[in-house]
DNA sequence: GCCGAAACCGAAAGCCTTTAGGTTTACGGC
DNA sequence: GCCGTAAACCTAAAGGCTTTCGGTTTCGGC
């Protein structure tokens, strides 16, 4: 006991080490933690800013794979598509991850960055500033709810003999595998023809 | 002790007082729900299936809320867009329940009903098998969404000045009161205009 | 070489969910 | 009217979780 000779436990651990039980398990806690690390419980708490900021710590590292520089391109509908198809992608890597983050303020800054960067990218493009908000709350829906979706159709609809709904497991059937794929492009087509037509009405 | 002349509990006071505790904290746990009814908490898995069962009962009872005569609406999009905002508002009623009730699958037969009748009436409006849940999956996602941002504000977005945001920050501001309404319209109008391209385009 | 800070342990308080067995009351059949 | 069964509640307990606190050892700067 005492302070180890090399240390156990550091932020970067601890997070991967809650993301490896998100991905099995849907969730974490930080006795689980400690035991994969070789520590004690209370010890991460020496690390972290309790159970809520692992899940901010989560948050960083699932949205750090979402590309920067899709908000530098041109024009801006280009742009957006590509950010949301990135940020998409990145939570998708995650699924059971997404019901833990939608559950919780964003703190985390390279988040916000993001989110600060979308506005301005909006504000240049030339829509008006009440209407950048709902633009982007629409699109974040779009990517968080299709991203749920991709990999972690269960968590959705529990379909029991009990109540007979044929035609609800008929539609689901016929659209496979690809259905979140295709909800988010459906959706997605949806937003962007909305906003183009948006700018071009002002 | 023993069996009380006049019950304490069943599931219609459970569901209520689970879902005022939800409303007051965002969250319930049974001994809550135990103290508040008098009850001790063991007693209370005596009527409902855990706390999944709850949860549940939650679903049920917001969704009740939920008009089903406007899928009855004709033409199709007429009765998509009402039931749509009809879904929104019986979940906008109870903004803290959102997270919980996104967080686990739908098993409640009556909210099972109303997606089998949405199904119906987009297959009888034309929209082929593998279009149909890709369509609602994509309205679900934007009604939830909205919903969440419609009166939990705080679930979203924590800026603080440690990270500064300017754009974000004046966006939001420059939207308002009505920022969730207007995302809500921003959303349904481009996902109704894109289903009717779609249909017209088959 | 010393001393404060850092990193970990041990222990504990106070929640939570769920199960199990015991006790009283209500109800339906005879 | 009587009796057995089922319902409704209680007490108790196991086992998990989050978080805090004091103690102990090691590291790093001066």
């Amino acid at each position: 006991m005492g302070r180890p000779r090399t240390p156990l436990l550091d932020r970067e651990r601890i997070t991967t080490t809650a993301l490896q039980l998100v991905d099995e398990q849907g969730d974490f806690s930080v006795p689980q933690i400690a035991r994969r690390l070789g520590a004690q419980t209370g010890s991460v708490y020496h690390h972290v800013d309790g159970r809520e900021g692992i899940v901010e710590l989560l948050r960083e590292r699932v949205a750090e794979a979402i590309d920067p520089g899709t908000l530098d391109l041109v024009p801006w509908d280009t742009a957006l598509e590509a950010w949301a198809r990135s940020y998409r992608a990145a939570f998708a890597a995650h699924p059971k991850a997404i019901p833990l983050l939608m559950t919780s303020p964003v703190r985390a800054p390279r988040v916000l960055e993001q989110y600060e960067r979308a506005v301005t990218l909006l504000l240049a493009a030339g829509f008006a500033p009440g209407e950048v908000m709902p633009l982007i709350i629409a699109l974040e829906n779009l990517v968080l709810g299709s991203a749920l979706d991709l990999a972690a159709p269960e968590t959705m609809w529990e379909l029991t003999e009990h109540t007979p709904t044929p035609r609800l497991a008929e539609a689901l059937a016929a659209v496979g595998e690809g259905r979140a794929d295709r909800a988010f492009e459906v959706g997605l087509a949806g937003f962007l023809g909305h906003a183009r037509a948006l700018l071009a009405g002002d």
